[in-house]
DNA sequence: TGACATAACAGACAAATGTCTGTTTTATGG
DNA sequence: CCATAAAACAGACATTTGTCTGTTATGTCA
């Protein structure tokens, strides 16, 4: 490779590692060398030393592709989860397109406890929740008053805001055009599924 | 590595495989092997073969950490972008924090293009969107009439409405509480920083 | 019991990758 | 011009990592 002025280099090296290392695969040394024609490793060595030693880029020694950004210790990790579609006899399963959608998420719950879903409807409009909107969910049996979740109501998956009133369930809507939902009273099947932890919109 | 009942060891190699690609370092056989504690090579590189075989993981051949997830080929691929903060002489700028926040996204777009925000205010709640949502947003000079838009008006970043009324730019709330702008009237600088795409909201 | 399938092991070789020592080239400032 | 610093190059060696061949152990089923 021709010679560039100081530093120019350097900073196109630490953009491409930079994205490969957010795209999921850190470069090897060779790598670099390569995507900047370089006909000595060394060259490529040089820039990606330097901007360790500068603290631009931390790195695990003597591992293949050991190049990291500094900031990820710190961060959560994503995860990826599964969305779910179809209501089955009383189930939430896998909708039938394959391959499967999966959403990335990054909180602090295990994965396997969590699951994405569309919602339907209208009913949780004043709370900010539209119908397309995916909810980000997490499985639990139970719910403290306020929390948004997620009930399956005879074989509906429904989104409400969890109440209590006189020690009984109620599951409240927050749009005057719909009616609370008092299960046992109606005699429908109920099951609580999780509580909303996450809501997200695509508005392309 | 004692003995395990067909299958066993194989879900859990893909778990640990999986996390480890997810989280951005995808395992080297030797990983695999000196985490399940296998006294050869072989046993890590069988299960993880049988693995790609079964097309449950993608495979680099010849490459170091050459095992990637499947899915991620026909996906979209997740994407890292800064979560932008402090509003300073007319030009968004990243939070001081230091590390940076990053948030994961999965869009066609390129991730340069991209940044997030955390809204502030209640004059976008009818639209869905509350204070202390986060905002990804595209960034682009100009907006179609109906998209929601993050524009710089003086030196604060607002979410609005983007409307255009006799040739004129007009930026409206959803909010009654809260008054259209309409820039260059008022004589404050404005500038359109991109467009809304995504809306998401934690609730934790 | 014996055939069969899968799991696990042993030991090696080859390729990829990290690392090193030293040299040459290019720009800059006294 | 010379000294200096950074960029780029050359050629190697060491370690890590991918890959291979063959063997032994464990469980299942007829």
């Amino acid at each position: 490779m021709a010679y560039t002025s100081p530093g120019k280099t350097k900073e196109k090296i630490y953009d491409f590692v930079r994205e490969r290392i957010l795209s999921g695969t850190p470069p090897t040394t060779r790598d670099v060398q390569r995507a900047f024609g370089f006909r000595a490793v060394q060259s490529a060595r040089q820039h990606l030393e330097k901007l360790v030693f500068e603290g631009k880029l931390a790195k695990e020694d003597g591992r293949s592709r050991g190049y990291r950004l500094p900031e990820f210790g710190k961060a959560v990790p994503p995860q990826l989860i599964a969305m779910l579609g179809r209501v089955q006899a009383g189930e939430l399963t896998e909708a039938m397109e394959d391959p499967p959608e999966y959403i990335m998420v990054q909180t602090r719950f295990d994965d396997d406890e969590l699951f994405a879903l569309t919602v339907e409807g209208e009913s949780m409009l004043h709370a900010g929740i539209l119908p397309g909107d995916v909810v980000i969910v997490r499985r639990q049996p139970t719910a403290s008053p306020g929390d948004i979740v997620v009930a399956l109501v005879g074989d509906e998956a429904t989104v409400k805001r969890y109440r209590e009133r006189d020690g009984r369930v109620e599951l409240h809507p927050e749009n005057e055009a719909f009616d609370p939902i008092i299960p046992r009273e109606d005699g429908a099947p109920f099951s609580l599924l999780g509580k909303v932890i996450e809501i997200r919109r695509s508005v392309e």
